[in-house]
DNA sequence: GGCTTTATCAACCTTTGGGTTGAATAAGCG
DNA sequence: CGCTTATTCAACCCAAAGGTTGATAAAGCC
């Protein structure tokens, strides 16, 4: 039953660490709502704080998040920090969720083969996989 | 400037509220790893919490993170309930995801166009000159 | 019927996250 | 030069996240 692989010290080391930074500020959804905005254009920090009604502060540290995660840029103009989306990294969440929906999917198909195999005596399932 | 002061609680419900559960869901490194392993086979609790040295009711707490997130399903079987990945949520997610990266793609295009044709200098001139 | 296995619940601790207010920095404006 | 605008820094508050240990529940084993 032990499927799996031979145990690896470091699970996290396998991936891309950026992962879970960019999954984290994505989790927000002001900070999601955020990258929508600017997928449609750059934006100050003052402009992406008018529609909410939390203060200019948060938002900022709101960017912050999105930056340090490579979400998004900033440049400088005069004393104004127009904020740009990068879709990289975006690239790098759709590919690591790709490769494992295609998977889940695949098993999905062949959830009863898999299922009628692994059945070796011991166990008795209620219901569920009877086709 | 937008004077909008309550669009707040609107933005925040025009997209899909499991969106924030997901991505908070696999921010956790452990979790995506899990999510991993699940796309190879189902698993018990106690098979998923083997590899990782904290305790097995912290891998119980992350498996449910998961599920109420809907990225996995759990049946009986006996005392164990195996673990089985759902890979609809994760469609969600990509279909998230590839919305705003097309956008900003499509944007970065048009900069990277918008810069060349600043830098046309002396040396090259296009016919669209005016922006 | 006991004992073991599998998993969850409950209480607790510590760190992180998102929010606040108030002060500081930096650049244009009159 | 002083004022206003745009943004960040700092200190603080509170709730949530991730971990622990100990106890409990449910089902199989002998």
């Amino acid at each position: 039953m032990l499927s799996t692989e031979r145990l690896k010290t470091q699970v996290e080391s396998m991936e891309d660490p950026r992962l879970s930074a960019v999954f984290a500020a994505l989790a927000d959804p002001t900070r999601r709502d955020i990258v929508t905005r600017l997928a449609a254009a750059d934006a100050t920090v003052g402009e992406l704080a008018a529609p909410y009604d939390v203060s200019v502060q948060a938002i900022s540290k709101h960017v912050k998040v999105l930056e340090d995660a490579g979400l998004v840029s900033r440049t400088r103009d005069a004393q104004r920090r127009p904020v740009h989306l990068e879709a990289e990294v975006l690239d790098l969440m759709t590919a690591w969720l790709e490769r494992y929906r295609r998977r889940a999917e695949e098993r999905h198909r062949r959830i009863d083969a898999l299922l009628a195999e692994l059945q070796h005596g011991t166990d008795d399932q209620t219901e569920g996989a009877a086709s």
